[in-house]
DNA sequence: GTCTATACATAGCATATCTAGGTATAATAG
DNA sequence: CTATTATACCTAGATATGCTATGTATAGAC
């Protein structure tokens, strides 16, 4: 991470299932992805996106698979539930509202 | 706090800094403002402040002093200093680019 | 055959906020 | 005069979350 990795909690899991809504993933690509689309800004350690990853699976907010083709490495699969759709927007507003809210105390004036 | 209080952590340094960026104030005193600047979002536990103000000012980022009034409470007013400021500048910018890269990963279709 | 990249996983650490508790004074209600 | 509430400070311990470090295993490059 590139800034105070303290502000990036609390927008994992929103990060993960926003990633995950736009396409089924497996672990490994996440952490390249997300890295991609952020332009290099979040660079998630295995050590932080795995235990989400079974955390909402275990919470029924995602589903996975595994695919074993041939002269391939396994690749665990994840995949976004209703559930999860519905909890990523829950977030998705949230995140909305603190946003506006930490600008509006943090900007010089006033918001 | 209204929603999920991870989203705070990282951001609470640099709320209290900009706080006192536009007046002096004490503890009890800041608890109230930030609550009534943020429109009633962010409500700080004094368990939350003291320790950082503590903090803030074992770093020299904030100095305080003790007004003593007859007739009125005991109060310790916090001020930033110009090592306080410069570090509320850098916190701003983050904050900024930490922002947009949420949105950018957050956004429907894409940033 | 060795090294690197890929791909999964987990235990323990560090950090930050909150809960819950403590002390003390001024103002108000009875 | 006493009890309660609001003000005002403080800290220890619980809790949550991401990171560090480490482990396993396979495919491809040299």
């Amino acid at each position: 991470m590139k800034v105070n990795k303290e502000l990036l909690k609390g927008s994992t899991v929103s990060i993960i299932l926003a990633m995950l809504d736009r396409q089924s993933m497996y672990g490994y690509q996440m952490i390249k992805e997300i890295e991609k689309q952020s332009d290099g800004f979040f660079a998630f350690k295995e050590g932080t996106l795995y235990p989400i990853l079974h955390s909402l699976e275990a919470k029924g907010m995602v589903e996975s698979y595994w695919t074993e083709t041939e002269g391939s490495r396994r690749r665990k699969y994840y995949r976004i539930t209703g559930k999860g759709r519905l909890h990523l927007e829950k977030r998705r507003s949230e995140w909305t509202i603190f946003c506006k809210a930490v600008n509006q105390v943090l900007g010089e004036g006033l918001g």
